[in-house]
RNA sequence: GGCCAGGUAGCUCAGUUGGUACGAGCGACCGACUGAAAAUCGGUAGGUCGGCGGUUCGACCCCGCCCCUGGCCA
């Protein structure tokens, strides 16, 4: 051993890739071997109630290994990047503490990011945000980003006229911080240096009949009965989680407008869509070490990156 | 067997009083993405307009026959 001062900096390890993928297990082998905590990205697995169309892992199957960040809301609460960006940094934090490896795991890509690289919200305002979205309403999108090119023709050049979404942020921020909004993701830099991505690669055709196979798995096991649970707690009402894939079509079907088939599909197609949205995310991030789904060594390859970054 | 409706993009359907299909939604593919992100939004590619003949300078639109689908009658 190097007779350092320093104390080698134990590493956060975040495994990315697609729905269905099989993150999930790496996951556990990865924590398992390295003695881990599990932290979740997944911004749908944070709600209480939503096991089955999110595919949470049930704690008999999490080998006891300590999962942090999920069922932390109610189904009616609405979820933002900002606010869990500050849970993950601090669960991270706290697991190092205990002298335990970070293992984060899930499919939100946005929320990874916000996670490991330099990333700061500027604020919110309940009001602001509320006004702005009646106006949208009303006005209509194209309307309103007009409005953004007067106060601020960078941000409206990176924000299609059509996404309402996208420009009532970009309203709000200037209206908060009398500063123009950057529109544009950070620079891909880690907050902490020892940071490690393993990614889950694996065939579309083959991800696709995964996908087809799991969303028929969660009918099959009761989606619809938990989503029926979930009704009386506000599932509908849910700013979020009411527009998760597979709990969107399954009240359709609870109010009768859907049939049980139809719901089916559309979810296996909404999830692929998902899916494709994810990779395009993944794809351009070069830190991301990738390992093939199937290889039968993914585990001792994940691992031999972990070691080479930190430790 | 007769009558009616219909056969136009992968799917569901618009459309042209005969002059090279303005096609739309969904899907597929590509892309963007800073407080809803499993969200929100942008772009691109797809059609010998059921088949064969006829009328016409010209037919997906007119005529004839045929095939297929659905409905009604027998």
């Amino acid at each position: 051993m190097p007779p350092s001062a320093t104390i080698p900096a134990i590493p956060v390890v975040a495994i990315v890739g697609p729905t269905a993928s099989g993150k999930t297990s790496l996951s556990l082998d990865l924590a398992q071997a390295l003695g881990g905590e599990v932290v979740n990205t997944d911004a749908m697995q944070v709600y209480r109630g939503m096991d089955i169309g999110t595919a949470k892992l049930p704690p008999a199957e999490r080998r006891g290994i300590p999962h942090h960040l999920l069922d932390t809301l109610e189904v009616r609460d609405p979820a933002t990047v900002a606010e869990f960006q500050g849970w993950a940094r601090s669960a991270i934090a706290d697991i190092r503490g205990r002298g335990a490896t970070p293992v984060l795991v899930g499919g939100s890509a946005l929320y990874t990011r916000a996670i490991l690289d330099r990333f700061d919200f500027p604020g919110t305002d309940a009001a602001v945000r509320a006004r702005l979205e009646a106006e949208l309403e009303d006005v209509g999108a194209t309307a309103l980003h007009a409005r953004l090119r007067d106060l601020d023709p960078v941000s409206a050049d990176r924000i299609e006229p059509e996404n309402g979404r996208r420009t009532v942020r970009a309203l709000e921020v200037i209206e908060l911080t009398g500063q123009p909004f950057s529109a544009r993701l950070p620079v891909q830099e880690y907050v902490d240096p020892a940071t490690v991505q393993v990614g889950v690669a694996i065939d579309r055709d083959v991800l696709e009949q995964r996908i087809a196979q799991r969303v028929r798995e969660m009918f099959d096991n009761g989606l619809l009965d938990e989503v029926a649970r979930l009704l009386p707690a506000g599932l509908a009402d849910g700013r979020t989680a009411s527009l998760a894939i597979g709990y969107r079509q399954a009240m359709a079907v609870l109010a009768g407008e859907m049939g049980v088939e139809e719901a089916q599909e559309r979810t296996v197609i909404a999830t692929r869509k998902f899916a494709r949205r994810q990779m395009a995310w993944w794809r351009n991030d070069p830190r991301i070490t990738w390992v093939a789904y199937d290889d039968p060594d993914r585990v001792a390859k994940a691992l031999a990156v972990v070691g080479a970054a930190g430790r």
